[in-house]
DNA sequence: CTAGATATATCGAAACTTGATATATTCTTC
DNA sequence: GAAGAATATATCAAGTTTCGATATATCTAG
């Protein structure tokens, strides 16, 4: 199980929310799932950092009440906070995938100089 | 500029050292000029890290006495310290890169669903 | 003598990490 | 209707990490 850290963290949950408004517990599943499991944010991980998200204007925020199916009109339901990718936030997320791609290309080019290099020519991905 | 986090850090230093022994100064230049000024490891992040894979039998470690050209052959010169992986270190370093490559692999999985892909093929290697 | 590069190293305030805890609702099963 | 799991948000606290600032000292160029 791969720990990701928040730098890590905030690129995977603002592509998230690229796709389209989603919540905590949405977002936290969601990651879980399309990862197989190998990522893992829990919730104190998630909420700290949506709240970061939120302060520096990369993402709106509004709540909904989540009815029960039949339940009362009156019953105040379980509630749920959206979070939207701002335009600010788009910015910061195409920025933040430019710097993440240099990252990678400029990693490769330590990490392949190494004698561990076992001279594959594929790159992992069909590993 | 990015600022290398611990867990890049290492894997750069260990890739570095794979390729030969070396000391804090040089490896930290050799991280500047190999990333083209994009990456840089300090000394405040540099040292406690060597420190950490000597700890950890990463990596063992002798110094050198720097004489100046036509010093006094009686006078303390320079201190250097070099850092050499060690069998362990190599061993790390390999999986290491594999966890490197799994991480890369999934992250791109995020990434790459998001509308801020502006359908560019080219890796942004040329901007 | 001065300034800048080389070289190693620690300090401390801020930020980050993460299991644990708190609170409350809704769904499923018996 | 009781129990337990899942949904849903959020904070706490103890530990680790980060990184500019600082300290120390040598070497080189002007």
């Amino acid at each position: 199980m791969l720990k990701l850290k928040q730098d890590h963290s905030e690129l995977v949950v603002l592509s998230v929310l690229a796709e389209g408004p989603s919540y905590g517990y949405a977002i936290s599943k969601d990651i879980a799932a399309r990862s197989d499991g190998h990522f893992k944010l829990t919730a104190s991980g998630m909420y700290p950092l949506l709240t970061k998200l939120e302060k520096n204007g990369l993402v709106t925020t509004s709540w909904e009440e989540v009815k029960a199916s039949g339940s009362d009109p009156d019953s105040n339901g379980r509630r749920r906070k959206w979070y939207t990718l701002s335009a600010k936030g788009h910015k910061h997320l195409t920025k933040r995938i430019e710097l993440h791609r240099q990252l990678q290309s400029i990693l490769d080019g330590f990490v392949q100089g190494t004698s561990s290099e076992q001279s594959e020519t594929q790159t992992g991905l069909a590993g």
